[in-house]
Order: structure tokens, then C-alpha cells, then sequence
RNA sequence: GCCGGGAUGGCGGAACUGGCAGACGCACCAGACUCAAAAUCUGGCGGUGGCAACACCGUGAGGGUUCGAGUCCCUCUCCCGGCACCA
């Protein structure tokens, strides 16, 4: 065969074409026997085209689709745009142009792109959240919420710019707490009605499959921060001469007998209710002033954020001196000691948070003891710090708790004068029912709970910092909120078949200035009809681009079925998604919406995805999440102000695809990110030079594969397992630096076997698609395409061990020599190998060894 | 402040459950080819000393466990990411 020179434009331009026209990336699910469903999150189409983040994730995802591919597995990889939603409207509106008219083209150029990067997409499922035919499905997924009760209309704060007149999202808020269409203007927080989904409801689910779910850690660890599960007991307090009573929430019920005074938000509904009427110009005094500390505070946090890259956020949190509230003139009785204690509002409790209302127990809760101290109320200690806790708080630490000795600090806390948020065992908390006193922290708990459920005053209880998720986008450019209102405002749904509630092609898709969205402009589209035939009015309002996202993945399998959103068997066959690879900056908002979104229709009994062994929960949609790492640009962050974004169809035009994939999977560790230089690509690109001058060029002759060397063998057979072993792992980088060795060697070698010259190929594919496809067909002279007639090499366990191997011997931990001995050698053997050596018997001297040890397989350490 | 992740040659990065540190690639140096350069090929490439054999040092810093530590334990420094008055 006649060398030539590898063409990689040629060479891609007639693959891709050929696979096209014979259907190789086409797949039946209703036919596949292996299903396996790999999953990247779907890009947004930019008008920049392709980021080369993008294409580090897709590639990531396609080898690893392609991997199984070659294991034999029917695997099903779609691809699709996100193109509703913020990004895209308000770059139509920076150039003056329809978002209707510039989607298209931005997904044309991303069309191209993709098909360009080899990706092993199936073309005919892909999906466009904007189109029709597919948001017809988004507002049926609203629909199937809203029945379920799992939706709900309600009001609540939201950026609002005087200016425009109109919501913005908080994308749209610029770090100076202004609005980016007017940077002068600050924006407000408004209340305003929206729609919600009760992702609360499933808080407890989406926390507890946490804990099995086969994800990256670092995204279940978000989500678990997120989630913010905490586990206490629900109080209630009753308030002196009222009727009324204060619920609060504490993970401390132990700490009960020291509650000293009770906290409530400054818009807690029940201050009105029990406060002193005489006070109540002070609240409302204190309630203006917090609400201008916060937006204050808004605007300070997001001024440091333009004054230095780097913030020390830690000064940001206020000092113990700073805490604020006032004593509303009320009482509340604390159940335990029976006692009367003051009741306060102060802007560190938080009204979104628990029951808006705690019990103050300053001697073990550091805000409250600041609170205690500022403002001169009584501090109980009811625990007694465990000495060896408070000795190793200050070893751990290292802080002195001003250079006072642990025996010190323990008096200071039974003082009053320090506060112990540590363990211990409980004092001073004891009446005529119960008593904790002496029982360490978790025993006291219990205690207390069973006590508080006796006196049906309280309960074990769990609480979350999640909140239920607003879906309400005061915008033009997404899927309209499919319901509509009759003239006393009581909303309806829209049957489900009338939808799609079509976007109307609306001129002017600017907000205007009434604060409603841009759809109250179209006037015509507002007038619907009611089942019963009276008019009605739509929502004007879009819902949130995350649920165009929290479901593609189901539309995926029946992409262009009219007449459902997707259909039952092959969601059962095809779901949940086997594996899905994105970027962890998604790990809380999309993940969790997605998740939540699945449970939900799940539970609706809208969605029954198949059943899974080692899913616990059937409502959830990824059996595997893996996070792939960040890839920066010569050591910094890519930024179009620093102007050293990669784009992608540069290196494509000079290397092609094939080099660009193969150097980002090797340019680090996938699952952790890496550093792309320009001068490293050169590396792949001669790797893929000299395989292809090898494959078309080389004279060493070939003969059977039993012929060869046994460690040319071995080599090949160890290689196929570490490249599957790796790939699997997605450890990338290393399997093509194992590919390179075995390159290396068999470059080297005296002759060669067909196994071993399909071997590297096949290997190899999974990175440079196009380039093994060449190999296959034109160097090795296969009658059809590798993707549907290679296979990955089987490696045999016997060949991957070396009949010799080298083993070190050290004297005194330090390797002196090496000997070559059989693979199997005993102890005694290697034993006296190594005493054999003149370096070790030169080190030794005249003297015996001491010792020796012997690790078979690996080294003989002698001690002298 | 809390929770994660990290620090290894000139550079990107390897190293299974403690067992030959620096795989693979980039850069660099030397040689071959060339009128020359590029490309390609061959060899070298952690530091110090030595003609050499070889010796000593070396995985952010310091201590510890062990026959043996990049890997395990403790303390500290710096970098990256997330959360932050969450009761």
C-alpha cells in the first residue's frame, strides 16, 4: 500500500457524508435489544457558535457513547437547543433583532458545528424547545403539575425595574444591583403574583435518593447544601393573656429549659396579633428600617464584587454588636420552666425559614447569645461542656478563647459568660415531669420530644431550606403559562387539546411599562373562552427557560410524535438515562428541577420510567450523573473580555475534529478539567500523523498473533484492559497515554499481527471517530464501517501477565538493584535473589541481615 | 466562618488496596536527513557532585506511623469551587 499523507479535511468530509447516507448514527429503539441511553446537556445556541466547553463536554459524552457502541450496546445519543428563554431574547434585543428569526440561525451554525465534531447524534430526535410541537408538551407538563395540585398560584418578591417597567430575572440584575438595560437604575424588589411548583413537597425524596443515587459527589453535595435538610422538633409556645400560641423551629429541643426569650421575624403575621399596641410604631419603625438594611446590603455585597475579583466575604458577616430588634411588648411562656419570657422581632431570624420564630437560647447559640448581650438578657447554661470537647475545639482551632485554659472556659460557660454550642451533658433543666439533667446531647433530645408530644405542645420535626420553585417570567420569548382567567380572575386550565397556547407573533417583544409581561400587549391572543363558553382572559406571563430543560430528555425518545409527549414503551425500555454528563454549574438549579420534575409526573401517574435495580426510586430520571472538570485557556479562565476563548472551528480547520477531540480528552483528567494550549495540540495531531503514516506505510511484516513476542502481547492485551478500565471511569486522559505506549511498541516491534493492528484502531475509535473509520476501512480494508461491524477487542487474563518480571531490591528502603526473576517466584526465591546481588552484599558487608522483607511481585527489601 | 477539591520536573499531567516517583505528551538539547529551514526520524532530558561507576537530595511546609509514605495520621501555608445570621 502506498504511503500518504493524513488529510484529516478529506478524511472527515467523506465519513461524515457516507455515514449520513448510510444511516450508521440512525437507531430503532423499538427494536434495540441493549438499550443504553447516553445523555449531555443540551446547549443554549449562542450566536458565537460553539464554546469550546461545549465541545469538551459532548466529547467526553461521546466517547463514552461511543465506547458502549462498540461493546455491542444499541446506545441512543440525541442532541437538541435550548433556545427559549433570557439568553436568547435579550441578545435579540442587543442586536436589534427577532429571537424568532435569530434561533434558527444560531442553530444552523450549531448544526453544523456538532456534525463537524463527529458526535454520534441520531438526527432524527432532535429536539427545539421553541418550537411548537415541542412547548405544546412543556405547557402539558405544566398541566399534568397543575391537576396533581403539584402547582399553584401565589405572590411573591421579584427584581422589578422602574425604568422598564417591568420583572426582570436575576440574570438580569448586574452585580452594582441595577438593571443592565439601565445601569443607573436600581432595581426594586416588588411583590407580584406568580406561579409556583411545590418542589417542597418532594423535599424530603429529592434529599433521601441523595444519599444512593450514583452521581459525582461534589453535585450531591450541592444539592444536599441546597436541599439544606435539618432535623429538630417543631415547639409551641404559648403566648401570656393571649390565645394565640408561637410555633417555632429548633434543632436544640435539649437545649428548651434555657430558652431565655423568643425571637420573631420582623414580618411575622402573628406580631400584629400579640403585640403591644403601644409599641407598634417602633415595629413599624423596625421593619422600614430592616428592609432598607437589606437592600443596602444587596447592593454593598454586589459593589464588592466589582471592586476586587477576590472578596473576603468572611468581613461581610456582621459582628456579634450589630445585631438589631425590638421588644414588642408581649410575653410568651416557655413550657418547660413555665417561666415568662420576652418576645422580640430581629432581622436574624428569618421569616422564609422554619416557622419564622425561634426559642432564644443565648447560652448555647452564638447569634443568640450576641442578641442576649446587646441587648442585657438573661443567659441559662442547661449544658455542661465536655472537657475533652472544649480541648479539642482548641487544638482544632487553634483559637486560645482569650488564653483561657479549658477548665477556664467550662467555668466561663456555667457562668453565662461564654456560649457552648458543643457537646455535653444537660444542667438546670429539670420540673415536675421531666428532667434531662446529666444526659448528653442526643439522649436529651429524645427525652424532651417524647415529653413535648405527651403535652401535645410539640413534635420531632424536619425542616428545609428549600423553597418552592416560581416559574413566572414576566418575558415574551418562552412556552406561555397555559392557563387561562375569567373576569373574577379564577384561573382555569387550558384543555389539554387546545394546546399549544402558540407565542404570538408579536412585533415589538420588548417589555412595555405597565408591569406584565409583553403578551398583555397582544391583544387579540388575551381573549380566550372558557369550557362554558364565557370569555376569558390568558396568562401573559412565560414560564422559566429550566422548565423547557427539565424534561427533553423524556421528548428525546418520541422526538416527533404529534400526538403524545412521549411514548410509554419506550420510556419504560430507554429511561431512566444511563448516563448524563454536564457541567457542575448546573448541579443545583437544572438537576434539581429535572430531578423534581421527574417525581413529580411520576407521582402525577403522567411518567413511569422502567424499572432499574438499583434505583430505589422510580421517579428518578439519571441512573448516573457524572460532572465533568472546567477547562481553561493557557492556565486562565476563558472570557470574551480577556478575548481568549477557544473557539473550536479554528483548530477544526487547521487539525480537524479528530486532532481537537483527542487532545481535549487528553489534556487532563475529564472528570476534573485541564489547561488547553495551543503548542500541546501539535502532540495529538503528530500522534494521529504517525498512526496513519504506520497504518498506510509500515513494512513490518505480519504474522499470526502467536508469533509474536510474548511482551508485545502481554502489552496489547493490558492495554485493552486498562483502555476499557479507564474509559469506563472516564479517566480519558490516561487510556490514550496507554494507546501511545502500545503505539510505541509495536511502532518498534519486528513484526506485527492483525489482532494487534485492529487492536489500536478499534482502541482508538472511540476519540478520533473519523480517523479509525479511515484505518478501518481504507488501511485495514474492512468491507463495512467500524461503528457497525468492529468490535472491541476481548484481552485474555493469561496474556496480561509477563512470564519475567523485574523486581527491585532495596537495602534499607533504598533500591540498589533489580533482578529479573519468573513471575511466580517464591519467597525464598526472590529472598535469595536479592541476597544474591553484589550491591546488596557489597551494602550488607560481612554482617547478616537483620531482616528481610519480601512483597512477591514487587520488590525484596533487606535490612542491614 | 462552614463544607468540598487541590498543591508532584521548565509545562500539562501519570503512579492499583502504602512497594522501583515523574508514564504519556509539550517544550528544550544533541545527532541524522537537507544547500538551508520546516517537517520527519534517532537519542537525551528532576536537582547537586563526579570522566565514570556511583552517591546524596527530591512529590507545598513541619512532625508522626512503617522495613518502606506522593499515597495513612496530626499541625500549618497557599490556590480553586459551593454555602453562609438556616434556628
Amino acid at each position: 500500500m502506498a504511503e500518504r499523507s493524513y488529510d484529516p479535511a478529506a478524511v472527515e468530509k467523506k465519513w461524515q457524508q457516507r455515514w449520513e447516507e448510510n444511516k450508521v448514527n440512525e437507531i430503532d429503539l423499538g427494536a434495540a435489544t441493549d438499550p443504553y441511553y447516553v445523555l449531555m446537556m443540551f446547549p443554549y445556541p449562542s450566536a458565537e457558535g460553539l464554546h469550546v466547553g461545549n465541545v469538551y463536554a459532548f466529547t467526553g459524552a461521546d466517547v463514552h457513547g461511543r465506547h458502549q457502541r462498540l461493546r455491542g450496546r444499541d446506545v441512543f445519543e440525541p442532541i437538541g437547543f435550548d433556545a427559549f428563554g433570557i439568553h436568547s431574547e435579550n441578545f435579540a434585543m442587543k442586536v436589534n433583532r427577532h429571537p424568532k428569526e435569530l434561533v434558527p440561525e444560531n442553530v444552523a451554525n450549531f448544526t453544523r458545528q456538532l456534525k463537524m465534531m463527529g458526535f454520534m447524534f441520531d438526527w432524527r430526535h432532535m429536539v427545539d424547545t421553541t418550537s411548537p410541537e415541542y412547548y405544546k408538551w412543556t405547557q402539558w407538563v405544566f398541566l399534568q403539575l397543575y391537576k396533581a395540585g403539584f402547582a399553584y398560584k401565589d405572590v411573591k418578591e421579584v427584581n422589578f425595574c422602574p425604568e422598564c417597567g417591568t420583572v426582570i430575572a436575576d440574570e438580569q440584575v448586574l452585580p452594582e444591583g441595577t438593571c443592565e438595560r439601565h445601569p443607573e437604575t436600581a432595581v426594586q424588589r416588588r411583590k407580584m403574583p406568580c406561579w409556583f411548583f411545590r418542589t417542597t413537597a418532594f423535599a424530603e425524596r429529592l434529599e433521601r435518593n441523595l444519599h444512593w443515587l450514583d452521581w459525582s459527589e461534589k453535585t450531591k453535595l450541592a444539592q444536599l447544601n441546597w436541599i439544606g435538610k435539618s432535623t429538630g422538633a417543631e415547639i409551641r409556645f404559648a403566648v401570656a393573656g393571649k390565645t394565640e400560641s408561637i410555633p417555632v423551629f429548633t434543632t436544640r429541643p435539649d437545649t428548651l429549659f434555657g430558652a431565655t426569650y423568643m425571637v420573631l421575624a420582623p414580618d411575622h403575621p402573628l406580631v400584629d396579633k400579640i403585640a403591644d399596641p403601644e409599641k407598634s410604631e417602633e415595629i413599624a419603625r423596625y421593619r422600614e428600617e430592616t428592609e432598607r438594611r437589606r437592600e443596602e446590603e444587596e447592593k454593598g455585597q454586589a459593589q464588592e464584587v466589582v471592586d476586587s475579583d477576590k472578596v473576603n466575604r468572611a468581613d461581610d458577616t456582621p459582628p456579634d454588636t450589630d445585631k438589631t430588634g425590638v421588644d414588642i411588648g408581649a410575653h410568651a411562656v416557655n413550657p418547660a420552666t413555665g417561666e415568662e419570657i420576652p418576645v422580640y422581632i430581629a432581622d436574624y431570624v428569618l421569616m422564609e425559614y422554619g416557622t419564622g420564630a425561634i426559642m432564644a437560647v443565648p447560652a448555647h447559640d452564638d447569634r443568640d447569645f450576641a442578641f442576649a448581650k446587646r441587648f442585657g438578657l438573661p443567659i441559662r447554661p442547661v449544658f455542661n461542656p465536655d472537657i475533652k470537647a472544649v480541648e479539642e475545639l482548641q487544638l482544632t482551632s487553634g483559637q486560645q478563647k482569650d488564653g483561657l485554659t479549658p477548665h477556664q472556659i467550662r467555668q466561663s460557660v456555667l457562668e453565662g459568660d461564654l456560649c457552648w454550642t458543643g457537646s455535653g451533658n444537660a444542667i438546670n433543666s429539670e420540673n415536675d415531669e421531666v428532667s434531662l439533667n446529666d444526659l448528653p446531647v442526643e439522649e436529651a433530645k429524645q427525652r424532651i420530644v417524647r415529653w413535648l408530644v405527651e403535652k401535645k405542645i410539640g413534635k420531632a420535626e424536619t425542616t428545609y431550606r428549600l423553597r418552592d420553585w416560581g416559574i413566572s417570567r414576566q418575558r415574551y420569548w418562552g412556552p406561555p403559562v397555559p392557563i387561562v382567567y375569567d373576569e373574577e380572575g379564577n384561573p382555569y386550565a387550558v384543555p389539554e387539546d387546545q394546546l399549544p397556547v402558540t407565542l404570538p407573533d408579536v412585533e415589538d417583544f420588548r417589555p412595555k411599562g405597565d408591569g406584565r409581561g409583553p403578551l398583555a400587549n397582544a391583544t387579540e391572543w388575551l381573549k380566550a373562552t372558557l369550557p362554558d363558553g364565557r370569555p376569558a382572559t390568558r396568562d401573559t406571563d412565560v414560564m422559566d427557560n429550566f422548565l423547557d430543560s427539565a424534561w427533553y430528555y423524556l421528548r428525546y425518545v418520541s422526538a416527533n410524535d404529534p400526538d403524545r409527549p412521549y411514548d410509554p414503551e419506550l420510556i419504560r425500555k430507554w429511561l431512566p438515562v444511563d448516563m448524563y454528563i454536564g457541567g457542575n454549574e448546573h448541579a443545583v438549579l437544572h438537576l434539581l428541577y429535572t430531578r423534581f420534575i421527574c417525581l413529580a409526573l411520576t407521582e402525577a401517574g403522567a411518567l413511569e420510567m422502567g424499572e432499574r435495580p438499583e434505583m430505589k426510586d422510580r421517579g428518578e430520571p439519571f441512573r448516573k450523573f457524572r460532572a465533568h472538570g472546567l477547562i481553561v485557556k493557557d492556565g486562565a479562565k476563558m472570557s470574551k473580555s480577556k478575548g481568549n476563548v477557544v473557539n473550536p472551528d479554528e483548530y477544526v480547520d487547521v487539525h480537524g475534529a479528530d486532532t481537537l477531540r483527542l487532545y481535549l480528552m487528553f489534556l487532563g483528567p475529564y472528570l476534573q478539567g485541564g489547561d488547553f494550549r495551543d503548542k500541546d495540540i501539535q502532540g495529538a495531531r503528530r500522534f494521529l500523523n504517525r498512526l496513519h503514516s504506520w497504518y498506510f506505510g509500515s513494512n513490518q511484516p505480519v504474522v499470526p498473533d502467536e508469533e509474536l513476542p510474548r511482551p508485545l502481547r502481554v502489552k496489547t492485551h493490558k492495554t485493552i484492559r486498562k483502555v476499557r478500565g479507564d474509559i469506563d471511569q472516564l479517566a480519558y486522559n490516561t487510556a490514550i497515554a496507554a494507546i501511545m505506549e502500545l503505539f510505541n511498541e509495536a511502532r518498534a516491534a519486528e513484526a506485527l499481527s492483525d489482532f494487534l493492528r485492529e487492536t489500536i484502531v478499534l482502541c482508538l475509535a472511540p476519540f478520533a471517530p473519523y480517523f479509525a473509520e479511515e484505518i478501518w476501512r481504507e488501511a485495514l480494508g474492512k468491507p463495512e464501517s467500524i461503528w457497525t461491524s468492529g468490535r472491541y477487542p476481548e484481552y485474555r487474563e493469561e496474556l496480561t501477565v509477563e512470564d519475567e518480571i523485574e523486581i527491585a531490591i532495596q537495602f534499607n528502603g533504598k533500591v540498589r538493584d533489580r533482578v529479573t526473576v519468573a513471575k511466580d517466584a517464591s519467597r525464598e526465591e526472590l529472598e535469595r535473589a536479592a541476597l544474591g546481588s553484589e550491591k546488596i552484599r557489597k551494602n550488607l558487608g560481612d554482617r547478616d541481615p537483620r531482616k528481610v522483607v519480601v512483597v512477591p511481585g514487587r520488590l525484596v527489601n533487606v535490612i542491614g
